[in-house]
DNA sequence: CAGTAAAAATACTTAAAGTTCAAATTATCG
DNA sequence: CGATAATTTGAACTTTAAGTATTTTTACTG
C-alpha cells in the first residue's frame, strides 16, 4: 500500500543544522510538528472527507501511532476545527497580502484569487501545506461551527466590497456582487 | 428536542382513500415510503454530512426506529447512494424536461437553471422532495463512487454542449465554456 | 373474523474508531 | 554521563453507531 507522497514527520524536520537545537528548537520544532499533523490532516481530508478520515489515517501516514497524535490536537473534532481554520486564515492572509500590495480594487481581487488558484494548484503537484476545504463544517459543534462561518461571511463581505469598489470605478462591468462572488468562489476548488 | 418539521411517515401517507387499498397499494405504498425515507435522509445529509448523520438520525426524524429503515435500504452506504443517486437522477430529469420543452439551447440551459434553482428553494421552504447535494461521493465505495462520477460528468457535459451552442448561435458571448459551466454549477448550492 | 403477509419494534451483537494512561524512548543540557 | 523534560508508544478502555435475530404489531384478504 505504499503511497505517493510518504510525507514521513522525520523527513519533514531538518534535524542536522545545529540551528534547531538552540533553546527554543524544541518549541518551534513542537510547532512545526503541528502544522505537519495539520496539512496531513488535511490532505485526507480533502480526499475522503473529514468525518470518514480516521485517526489512524492521519497517523500512519505521519508515520506516527495514532495515540501521538493527542500530543498535538486535543480531540478528532479540534483538529477539524483547526484544519478549517487554518484554511480560512490562510485566505484572509492571502487577502491581507494582496491589499498590501495593491492600491486598486481590481488587482486585488486578481491577484487573490491567482495566489488562491497557486495555492490549490501547488498542493495537486504535492508541494506547500495542505489546507482543507471546509465541507463539514456543519458537523461541527455550534462553538466551533459559528465561528467559521463568521470568518466566511467576513471573507465574501471583503471580496464583494473588493468588487463593488472595481465597479464604482469603471474598472469592472456591473453586476449583482454578491452572485458574482459566490460563483466566482464557487468555481475556485 | 421539538424539530420544526416533524415529517413522521404516518403524516406523509395518507391512508384514508379507499384508493390506496387496492391490489397494489401495499407495493405503492412501500415506495412512497422508501422515497420518503430519502428525502428525509437527504435533509439530514445537507444540513449535518451524510457521515456525521446516523441512522438513528433519520429514523427518529421518521418516527421510525433505526431498524425499521433496513425494510427499506441495505446498509447505510446503500442509503447515501440513493440519495445521491436520486439528486443526479433528478438533475438530467429536470435537463430532459428543458430540452423537451425549448428549442434552443439557452432557453434550454436557463430553464434548467431555474428548476433547479426552484427545487433548491422549495426545499429550503420545508416543501417537495428533498435532495442530497453530493459532497461525501469520495467516501463511498468505488462501485458507487464511479457510477455517481460518470453521471456528474456526463451532466456537465450536456451543460458545456449547451453553452457552446448558445454560444455558436450568437446568443451567449465567447467564454471558455467549462470553466463557465463550473462556475455556474459551484455557485447553484 | 380468522389467516396471512407486511411492517415495525425490542433486544442484542459486533466492529470500529475515539480516548486515556502509564510506561518507554529519545533528545537536551549541565 | 546522568538528570530532566519532551515525545512517542502499546495496551486497554469507552463510546458510538452499524447491523442482525427474533418477536410483535398492524393491515389486508378471503
Amino acid at each position: 500500500m505504499a503511497r505517493p507522497g510518504p510525507a514521513l514527520l522525520k523527513d519533514i524536520l531538518d534535524t542536522s543544522t545545529p540551528t534547531n537545537r538552540s533553546p527554543f528548537s524544541r518549541g518551534l520544532q513542537r510547532e512545526t510538528k503541528r502544522a505537519a499533523v495539520l496539512s496531513c490532516a488535511a490532505k485526507l481530508f480533502n480526499t475522503k472527507g473529514a468525518r470518514s478520515t480516521t485517526l489512524a489515517d492521519v497517523a500512519s501516514r505521519l508515520g506516527l501511532t495514532k495515540t501521538s497524535l493527542y500530543y498535538y490536537v486535543a480531540t478528532k473534532e479540534d483538529l477539524i476545527y483547526q484544519c478549517y481554520d487554518a484554511n480560512m486564515r490562510q485566505a484572509h492572509d492571502q487577502l491581507d497580502r494582496a491589499e498590501a500590495t495593491y492600491e486598486g480594487a481590481t488587482e486585488c481581487l486578481m491577484a487573490f484569487l491567482e495566489s488562491q488558484i497557486n495555492t490549490t494548484l501547488r498542493s495537486l503537484d504535492g508541494e506547500g501545506d495542505f489546507y482543507a476545504a471546509p465541507l463539514e463544517v456543519a458537523s461541527l459543534k455550534a462553538e466551533h461551527r459559528e465561528v467559521l462561518e463568521e470568518e466566511y461571511r467576513r471573507l465574501l463581505r471583503r471580496l464583494i466590497d473588493l468588487l463593488n469598489r472595481g465597479i464604482e470605478a469603471g474598472q469592472i462591468r456591473p453586476c449583482n456582487p454578491v452572485i458574482t462572488i459566490r460563483a466566482i468562489v464557487g468555481a475556485l476548488d
